[in-house]
DNA sequence: GTCTATAAATAGATAGAC
DNA sequence: GTCTATCTATTTATAGAC
């Protein structure tokens, strides 16, 4: 008889979760209008009728994955910036903050960029406003380094797409750079504590530069 | 009598060249599994089956389109750059080029980012050959900065992440920001020139930087 | 909570007339 | 070159049994 094709449900994640955990990977991987609610519920082990029991609709799903996504961000942020903290420390904070949920959550930088390209067009007024926040901390950081005469007044949204732009493209890119000829190999795949600190080093640099 | 709603069809350009624009902005704002073979016939101003007289299929269309976008890039760095080329000048190229496509071709910015994030999954053998012979101008001119004792020793791929990331994310998210709140428009409009040039001193001053 | 079966809409692609 | 009409497959979503 045929081998069980259909995935081993893992019984410790509830279906709601497991369903929520496909349907994050089937948006990073196709995004919200390629993703097929089949290949979702088939790869968390359980039928598409399960899908609407535990979410309203193809469209709400990726909303909530979606505001899960920031929502970490901003609150791992929050939770490691003390309200008078040292300008460079919320500059490496933010690099830091991000890299880490990249690496927890693997779907995010390709679903960011998505949006991105998509002109946030299924980005609810709550999520927005949670993104508002992860902004806010650069322009605060910023302002008050210049305001300290420790940074030189940078636009500080040239600051956010220096660190925003290098670290989702590095870890949005890490399947195609796993595609690359054996001569290219070495020269694209760089660990991932070297692109934090550089992408550190390179903020900083900007920031405090006296050219 | 109902006004004209399908749009009005511009006599100069052929209808292979109008189903080529249209299908490019369909993509860029959709990406190839949202974008509609009707909405991008309807915007050229013709039928459905036009799209299939002139093309093989949405497919080919899109490869067209993804093709034409990266060529012009390498063909527009091909033509500015001379065999013994300044280092620091094959940097500051790049980042021109780039940014001229990106105005030239709006499409280009949002459909890049989305195929990063898809992995590539639409890259053929000749468009890859393209993006390795952009990719190649950086690393070339890190090498020769580096033997010539111009620059440091910085990995390629960070220069070519810290120059692309932030220009793709800056003409990319151009709707976005058009939508940010009052308070916030100001802080997120900036000129294109001082974006370009911000680009390539941080880019040369991560190079050129004793420490 | 979970499944089968199916409704209903959408969308890629083509045949054939003009 | 261009259009109308249509075929066909895919896919979101739901009704109803267990």
């Amino acid at each position: 008889m045929p081998r069980q094709v259909r995935r081993r449900r893992t019984p410790e994640a509830g279906t709601r979760e497991r369903l929520f955990a496909a349907a994050a990977a089937e948006f990073a991987a196709r995004g919200f209008a390629g993703a097929n609610v089949d290949r979702i519920a088939d790869a968390a082990g359980v039928n598409k009728a399960m899908l609407y029991y535990h979410f309203d609709s193809k469209a709400s799903l990726y909303g909530e994955v979606l505001r899960d996504m920031f929502q970490a961000v901003a609150d791992r942020l929050a939770a490691r910036t003390a309200p008078g903290a040292d300008p460079a420390d919320r500059i490496r904070t933010l690099v830091e903050v991000i890299a880490q949920e990249a690496l927890a959550r693997p779907h995010f930088p390709p679903i960011w960029l998505r949006e991105i390209a998509e002109g946030g067009a299924h980005v609810d007024r709550d999520t927005m406003a949670v993104v508002g926040r992860i902004l806010q901390h650069v322009f605060v950081a910023v302002e008050e380094g210049v305001k300290a005469r420790r940074f030189r007044p940078v636009q500080p949204l040239l600051v956010q797409l220096g660190i925003v732009g290098p670290l989702l493209m590095f870890f949005a890119t890490a399947p195609l750079r796993r595609k690359a000829p054996p001569g290219m190999a070495r020269a694209v795949d760089l660990p991932v504590d070297e692109v934090i600190a550089h992408v550190q080093r390179v903020a900083l640099l900007t920031l405090e530069a006296k050219r």
